[in-house]
Order: structure tokens, then sequence, then C-alpha cells
DNA sequence: AACAAATGTAAAGTATTTTTTACATCACTT
DNA sequence: AAGTGATGTAAAAAATACTTTACATTTGTT
């Protein structure tokens, strides 16, 4: 229900104006997602899926690793 | 209907035979992912999620982008 | 041969991600 | 003030990832 809290944090948006001038709209068409998608992912709804994930760091010019940061705390319990 | 073939590619188990003397099972214990998700990705039948993505590649000792390749070709047609 | 460990297949159910549609707000320009 | 572009919310439906359970195959060992 309450969603299950995943632990990648992402910092797209920072990257995109500071990186880029693409707008949410354009960035959602480079990747082949839609706007609604960027946004929930911009606002850590959820986190994307790996491709979606690599089309954006691939957009923004950016490492995987230095878009989306995992907390490598233990397992869940 | 017979899924929508993602542009991913995983090494997971070549590099998990070669690196690490992780079974499927074990593996699938220390991602927090059932031994089925692994067989599963592990076949190609379809990507992680980006979590999983980065447990897996942390667990092989690997950053994710030698795990995982993704084949950078246009948009979806 | 019998047993165990590792891998594989299948299918139904749950959870999560993505799309689609519609409408709201804010900043800027004419 | 009216219009436009960028961002935001919401909610239902579709697509994809993951779990659970049960059984099959292969390989190696006693």
């Amino acid at each position: 229900m309450g969603g299950k809290k995943t632990r990648i944090t992402n910092h797209i948006r920072r990257i995109r104006l500071a990186r880029t001038d693409l707008t949410q709209a354009e960035l959602a068409r480079c990747v082949g997602a839609t706007r609604q998608t960027i946004i929930s992912i911009e606002g850590q709804k959820y986190a994307p899926s790996l491709e979606l994930a690599f089309r954006i760091a691939h957009t923004l010019g950016e490492p995987i690793e230095e878009v989306f940061t995992f907390d490598p705390s233990g397992l869940e319990i």
C-alpha cells in the first residue's frame, strides 16, 4: 500500500538543470518516456527501471552511479 | 504479449562464476531476492529493477556498467 | 543405485513502474 | 488580461518485475 521505499536516490533534476537545458518534457522525449514518468522519478516517487535509468544517465551525459545513488543498508528487515 | 525486449544485457553468470563462488541461491540471498529471480535475470528473461541491479553489482564487486550493458539503439519506433 | 546440490521450467499471484488523460499553478510575454 | 511554456497532482489502466510453490534435469558423491 504505502509503496516499499526504494533505497535509490536520484539527482536528475540537479544534473538536468546544471548540465543541460532540457525541460522535463524534452528529457522525457529523449529517453522515450512520458513527462509524467520524469516528474514522478524526479520527485523520488519511485526508482526507474534499469533501462530507463541507463537512458536518463546517457542523455544527461553522466555515468549511472552519478545520477542514481544506492543506500546499501543491509537486507530489508 | 511477447514482452517488450529489454535492451539490457547482463553478464551476471560469467562474473558470478569468474569472480565469486556464489551459487544462484546464495547470490539471491545476498541481494534479498529469490532464486527464481536470479535464474530469470541470468537467463535474460527480463532486466532487474535499478535497485536489484545495484545490489547484484555490489555483491559481485563490479560497477553496474560492467555487469549490465545497454544497447543504446535509438528510441523504439 | 541412491542421494544431494545446483540449475531449470512453469504458472499464478503480488508489487512496482509506466502510460494515459485531465486538470491546476506559476512565471513570463504580449 | 489573455496566452504560452514549464511544472505539478491525481487516478485508473497497462506493462513489467518479483515471489511463491511445485516439480524436472543434471552432476557429482557415497
